[in-house]
DNA sequence: CGTATTTGACCCGCGC
DNA sequence: GCGCGGGTCAAATACG
């Protein structure tokens, strides 16, 4: 279970649209999102100190629109064997395979289709081309305490799939960046021990920069330098270095220190501090938000 | 009327 | 080989 675990390796308070949001990133590499979902409870709850009030919203995290949070986590070079601050949330462990590929089984559909397409090559040629091995993406998994399902990110999803998560009444719901061309997917579904916290997992590389549609600043947060390099396949080992590069913030490098670096989050932020302070502990205490949703 | 979502069918890998 | 669970497709439907 916790094997699907890489690292955790951020926590994050912020607020989206007018709610309180915590959320807490790590990267895994499992097969079974269920997996994470053990350990939800854990890092939410481990340790309310370690809030970084740094960023404003979802989007502003993920995107890192400054870099006043520095940290130092070895993932792409090797498994991170310690804790990142409190003992409480070892949710560290193997890194073995960064690309288990139990998705992509729509193969048998796509062939049947590109045979429309190229009559010629047939299932021989694409399953050549494709088959090799279909490795999965790298994924970076974020769990929010959150009233809302599908956080502001700054990219534009289309929503392809849900399904019923096993042992859990929340279905998961799969979306796609509608994005031409753009690989990366994402899956939201809500922890069924904590329903109040949601569980993020993208997958893959954007190749285009965040769409200017957004409401907000999620647009303008989001640098020309971000726009990420084509995904490389991952050696099994750990997360290749072009998949971090969309989060820099979240990895300083990889220097080997493992742990978190608190001290240098920066304190300008008086407003977001206080924010932060007000109501903290209240989104550490589980609760039931009233349902919402468009 | 074009686009996004819903939802059951389908595919695939895996364990028994 | 079969059943199960996860993931995707795509026709139907909803939505603006």
């Amino acid at each position: 279970m916790s094997e699907d675990f890489t690292d955790f390796i951020y926590r994050q308070q912020f607020q989206d649209d007018h709610r309180r949001t915590t959320a807490a990133a790590f990267t895994y590499s499992g097969s079974h999102s269920s997996a994470y979902d053990d350990q939800s409870s854990l890092l939410i709850n481990s340790n309310p100190q370690m809030f970084d009030p740094t960023y404003a919203t979802f989007a502003e995290f993920l995107h890192g629109s400054n870099d006043h949070t520095s940290f130092s986590t070895a993932v792409d070079d090797q498994p991170v064997p310690a804790a990142p601050a409190t003992p409480n949330s070892s949710i560290s462990s193997s890194s073995a395979e960064a690309a288990a590929g139990d998705e992509e089984s729509n193969k048998g559909k796509k062939e049947a289709k590109e045979t429309l397409e190229d009559e010629s090559s047939k299932k021989d040629s694409k399953a050549k081309k494709k088959g090799e091995k279909k490795q999965r993406q790298p994924r970076f998994a974020f769990m929010t305490k959150s009233e809302v399902d599908h956080l502001e990110d700054g990219y534009r999803w289309r929503k392809y799939g849900q399904k019923a998560v096993k042992n859990s009444p929340y279905p998961r719901s799969y979306y796609r960046c509608t994005t031409q061309k753009c690989p990366v997917k994402k899956r939201v579904e809500r922890s069924y021990e904590d329903p109040s916290i949601v569980i993020t997992t993208y997958e893959g590389q954007h190749n285009h920069h965040v769409p200017a549609t957004l409401r907000g600043n999620a647009a303008a947060l989001f640098a020309p330098s971000m726009l990420a390099p084509p995904m490389i396949p991952s050696e099994g080992q750990g997360f290749p270095q072009e998949f971090f590069l969309q989060m820099p913030h979240l990895y300083g490098g990889s220097g080997g220190n493992n742990m978190f670096h608190q001290q240098n989050i920066n304190h300008q932020h008086q407003q977001l501090h206080q924010f932060v302070d007000y109501g903290l502990l209240q989104d550490i205490i589980p609760a039931v938000y009233p349902k919402e949703e468009p």
